[in-house]
DNA sequence: CGGTAGGGATAGGGTTCT
DNA sequence: TAGAACCCTATCCCTACC
């Protein structure tokens, strides 16, 4: 349910790709926190870009991850050194990253940041700090605690309002019944008390 | 050569139902190793049950997943709370799994499906319809657990990830510490050894 | 414990068969 | 032509290993 498949942006692509020509690969964490990339890929986490950096270097190589491992099984009964390939592979990605952001110089002209999401994230860390601002013991919360701050203050304003609409509204169609103030789904259509 | 199209069974589409029942939907896998309905459905694999279901729940709102992609992508826009519900096929559904013979869905109510964009208001459904299934008393929760429910589970589809990744980012740049799991606000930048 | 690599699962768009 | 079964790959998750 929750996460419907964060698609990766252009944007998004080009920055993780300016990130490993800059720091090479494997060293996710440190392009995330990369005040260059950090904005843009606020919404990632390390393993997402690993994740989205195999995607594109095996989607290059040879189509697909699955082709990939099948001509992988094959390369290694043959002798064939194919790292330098890679190798070159690589860096032909990350030079990619000037075709896609800019024709001209310099590898990553910070483009116009589209701040749609700004208002959101920085509530986020907003709410973050109040969460342990508030927090009442000495020591601070701990992670989960903090989420669950988050998540509690984060929620639509009237949350309450609209399951309480949504929830007549499915009772008044007979998807749910209700019976003493409680709810069951309805199994026939037709259960009314 | 490989595969003439193995057509699902009753007695399978049964167990894939009483396994989404059982374990919800997304948990293919789970149902395919659960030895209640391993021995029926040991020649599908988890893709064939994911696929299988979403055959199952669209005929079951739209008549057909083509209809249902131009139902989807018409909606641009649905103020009331008129819109019928998506997911409560799901349940729906799985009900069915008392009288498979029958006629598919008898629970949805008559009116051609109004779809509704996938935005709040279906998510909102869903979310009480899970309330309501996952309530493990027989009696069925009430308002109040529901919207406890709704709002614990309506958090952003990634906030924990993005929650753990801001708060990284903040202990980075020094804005908060961690300290045995736990966070506090940084007094002055550099607070720790 | 934090980070990474890699295997594997899921979601959805797309394709083939009937 | 539609619907059911199946394929493809981007994304996401889990676990072993430093």
């Amino acid at each position: 349910m929750g996460a419907p498949k964060q698609k990766w942006t252009a944007q998004e692509e080009t920055a993780l790709k300016a990130g490993v020509l800059k720091h090479g690969t494997g060293k996710w964490r440190t392009i995330l926190s990369d005040p260059e990339f950090t904005s843009i890929l606020k919404s990632r986490s390390n393993v997402d870009l690993k994740d989205k950096w195999r995607n594109i270097s095996v989607t290059a190589m040879y189509g697909s991850r699955k082709k990939a491992k099948l001509a992988l099984k094959k390369i290694t009964s043959s002798h064939d050194d194919d790292s330098a390939t890679t190798a070159l592979t690589i860096v032909a990605l990350a030079n990619g990253v000037q075709h896609i952001s800019s024709p001209p110089v310099s590898c990553l002209p910070p483009p116009p940041l589209q701040p749609d999401f700004e208002g959101l994230f920085t509530s986020v860390d907003e709410l973050i700090l109040e969460a342990i601002t508030n927090f009442k013991r000495h020591l601070g919360p701990d992670g989960k605690s903090i989420l669950l701050y988050v998540e509690k203050h984060n929620m639509q304003p009237d949350m309450k309002r609209l399951v309480t609409s949504r929830l007549k509204h499915l009772v008044n169609v007979g998807t749910i019944v209700k019976i003493k103030h409680r709810y069951r789904i309805c199994r026939n259509g037709a259960e009314q008390s």
